[in-house]
DNA sequence: TTGCTATATGCCGATCATCGATATATAACG
DNA sequence: CGTTATATATCGATGATCGGCATATAGCAA
């Protein structure tokens, strides 16, 4: 299994309570990641072609509003199970870099701990 | 700033807590990923040589044990705020996604909520 | 003694997700 | 009439990571 990378992560955070348009998907990234990362328009159809073609995600129909088209997507059981994975791992790994910066330097135990 | 991705992230939480060698940093990052993530000798070095010049981490002394070259490194003090900031961020993205796959589908509020 | 595994550092070509730019089209605002 | 927001889409360039290879010592097993 590859590494999943921040972009693609958000993604499938932005599928995660629901179907979502492209563009819509890259206003919520924004907003889910404090302004800090602006979604290419580049990244984001590359990424949603190559999440459907594994099938993490699939299409959920097409709008019209106000004369533009939107082109809806959402999780597969699938996609959600990955998502829910990676979020776990993710979770502990960040928990786990804060609880180390919190003490002090150099009292690193000798034995390993069980921290996941 | 371009995104930091899982193999350098865990780099860096492996050197939260002090000093640690080359070697010593791939075995921490597999207990860190739950075996997940097997950290290549030429992704380790590669990113060892990259955040360095970076100034995020910094050479800290070398060792000779029983008859191998053991080059050590730690987290400077630009290093541990960028894994601190980038922590948090983490964590903050990943509670939101569990909330919203624990939540059930279509609830989604039509006025966006402040989650970070 | 020959080979395998663990420890330990390092280089190099290939891959591919992301970046950045560009294109097209409608609606709203000044 | 030009700019901004909405909306989708393509394409070449970049660079972090992958996977393989090289080198060397120590310990264990066949």
């Amino acid at each position: 299994m590859s590494e999943v990378r921040e972009p693609t992560f958000l993604v499938l955070v932005a599928l995660a309570d629901g179907r979502r348009h492209g563009y819509g998907i890259i206003q919520d990234v924004e907003r889910l990641s404090s302004g800090k990362t602006t979604l290419r328009a580049g990244t984001l159809y590359a990424t949603l072609d190559r999440l459907a073609s594994e099938g993490l995600i699939e299409g959920a129909g097409e709008e019209v509003v106000e004369g533009r088209l939107r082109r809806y997507y959402q999780l597969t059981v699938q996609g959600s199970a990955v998502l829910e994975s990676e979020s776990k791992q993710r979770l502990a790994v960040s928990k786990e870099a804060l609880r180390r910066l919190s003490r002090p330097r150099g009292s690193r135990p000798r034995i390993a701990g069980g921290f996941a």
